[in-house]
DNA sequence: CGTTTACGTGTAACTAGTTTCACAAAAACG
DNA sequence: CGTTTTTGTGAAACTAGTTACACGTAAACG
């Protein structure tokens, strides 16, 4: 112990010489080094490769357990090896809409050991940017872009190019709630029939016997305000009801402006028996309205949301409404990005919810 | 370029020799050889390392766009350079309060350029161990281990394990939602007051004139079912309220056995005046139930929730409830995780809501 | 009993960047 | 004009694991 000290060796515990600090730890030299094995059988103990001595691996593990070693996951996801990285990206983590199509796509992943990574871009292009760049730093394996996005070509350029971007490092790139773009229609779309909904509340209402349906929802401008508006449009132009302006409210994806909007509509005089809404918030900030002017619902007025929002059914009057498959959004987007599916277009069919807030007019 | 050849080199483009169909492609010795420097220059050109001259630098970051290189973060990340991630894990990814908690991380994470990585464990210790082991290996920051869990031994064990297991690698655990426990004081906890919450409710409905006060809630076993029921008990202890145990009911959280739990109770023949419930989504089982019995609300039954879930307050009538800081819960507990706050326990006060559904009761 | 096959293992070269150290050239100082 | 300091750079050694290849032993086969 003492003599043979010459200089040479004397297997220091490995380490990186200086930085006295570095805490981290064992690595796998130390624990072959311990085992007196190679760090190739050490590595393929932990590889779960066959070739191995059962006694050899019996040492191997032993000494990992007495080091305390953990497998640098990091190392190995720079081989190839080990998990690899979904990320999801949306504009706001708000509400149970982003909570139920992350679970789906954590539940994809989960099942299948990988990873889910998330982000907010807060409508910032520029953190979007950015965003994919650390991404694709970061190797993950697709990207899902989720939820309603700007419906210009501005964006359209800017997601082809994320597309590129993160292609060239063997990522794919998912739009997840939006659909396909037009001028780039490799790219994959996994959207529920967001227009078809609407239509449904459109088809409903006319069938109950209305002629006069307002619909109040955001302007254009994002794709899910369009697709959702052009369902009202096309279901009126279907039943051959001219789109009477007047009728048509802008208002954003809040309450308050949905009471706003829906207050102008019902004083401005225009004759109006229901309205369909983009979504439950804006149809709730409708009733407010409605109640306020002493209108009572259903009765003197039907209305239809959109989103089926937890608790909606639990209003008075229970909102009728339209329910997205936002689970199973996830699930299909996750499928995809871990090609357990075909990069194809997905459209997932929307349900109707038909309860008490949209019944037949008066008179 | 033919006479030197002899063996040596002649700098193949680098790459792996065999694996031909390996795309990934061009790494730091790629583009240093482009630009002719070393890669030790090229390397800090791209780690914003000030000490390379200008011309170096503009000729590495031309050559690095030219060949379309993309730093890899995961060796980065290997070297303990780039952006560090806190893990997310959480029973279930549902509705809007993991999203609020999730948005608070998410939110501070961003702003110092580092990554959320989120999972459910779906309640499966098997899974959360699985996930606790692929964490440590992936190196994170932390550990925010998110909502109520079991109130028992077991899981406190596990918790302690899962703490000493990431310390070894340098990383931490934040118990997120629910209370310290109380064997292992040292894992910090960040909570939000949830008893002093039913508590602040009861008070509300003694000080309306209220003294048969039941509460729904689920029973012991969990974390929050817990405290909530503490406040309850604390509450009426306060007051000199003998608590009845005939006004105690357990329900899950769940509008339909909210809905049922409050149906067996009114049905009972106790007298009550007014029902506190652990969570907004027993509250609105317990209308339903209240409503389908004939029984008018609030004159004849106050009702108040805990949760503030969107909506609650466009009920009829509107509820009374209490709103935890989710988001800022998320927001403290990632700048604890991020070192930009001290590891102490957090306590958050939380808000009631006064609304419509507690009033005065008849007689 | 000799040959073939299977098994187990170590060496060394890979995955991709970062960083220390030494050293040169140029700039600044005396 | 000579010395000191600054600036820039490259070689090589690190971060940690994986794996192709070569080689030796031992069991199975003929």
């Amino acid at each position: 112990m003492s003599i043979m000290s010459t200089r040479d060796s004397d297997k220091k515990p490995s380490r990186g010489t200086r930085g006295p600090d570095r805490v981290t730890a064992v690595n796998l030299r130390d624990v072959a080094a311990h085992a007196r094995v190679s760090v190739a059988t050490a590595s393929r103990v932990f590889a779960d490769n066959p070739n191995v001595n059962a006694e050899s691996k019996a040492r191997v593990l032993a000494s990992a357990e007495q080091l305390g070693y953990v497998v640098n996951g990091l190392a190995r996801a720079m081989m190839g090896r080990g998990q690899q990285t979904i990320a999801f990206v949306v504009r706001a983590m708000i509400g149970p809409t982003f909570a139920a199509i992350a679970a789906g796509v954590e539940s994809i992943a989960g099942r299948n050991g990988h990873m889910v990574l998330m982000s907010a871009t807060e409508g910032d292009p520029e953190r979007e940017r950015d965003l994919i760049r650390i991404l694709r730093e970061l190797r993950v394996r697709s990207v899902l872009l989720v939820g309603s996005t700007e419906s210009d070509a501005s964006f359209d350029e800017r997601a082809a190019g994320y597309a590129r971007d993160l292609a060239q490092v063997n990522a794919s790139l998912i739009l997840c709630g939006r659909p396909p773009i037009a001028s780039h229609p490799d790219l994959v779309s996994v959207n529920y029939d967001q227009s078809a909904g609407v239509s449904a509340a459109v088809d409903e209402l006319v069938r109950l016997g209305h002629r006069r349906i307002a619909y109040i929802g955001e302007g254009r401008g994002m794709t899910t305000a369009e697709l959702r508006l052009s369902g009202y449009e096309e279901a009126l132009r279907r039943h051959n009801i001219a789109i009477d302006p007047s009728l048509v409210r802008t208002a954003a994806n809040l309450e308050a402006d949905g009471a706003r909007a829906a207050d102008e509509l019902l004083r401005s005089g225009v004759a109006v028996t229901a309205i369909v809404t983009m979504t439950d918030n804006i149809a709730i900030g409708a009733y407010r309205a409605a109640r306020a002017l002493g209108i009572r619902l259903p009765e003197e007025l039907s209305i239809v949301g959109f989103d089926d929002a937890p608790i909606v059914g639990d209003l008075t009057p229970a909102l009728t409404t339209v329910r997205p498959p936002f689970f199973d959004l996830g699930v299909r987007a996750a499928e995809i990005a871990l090609d357990l599916a075909p990069p194809e277009h997905v459209l997932l069919p929307v349900q109707f919810m038909k309860r008490d807030s949209a019944i037949r007019p008066k008179a």
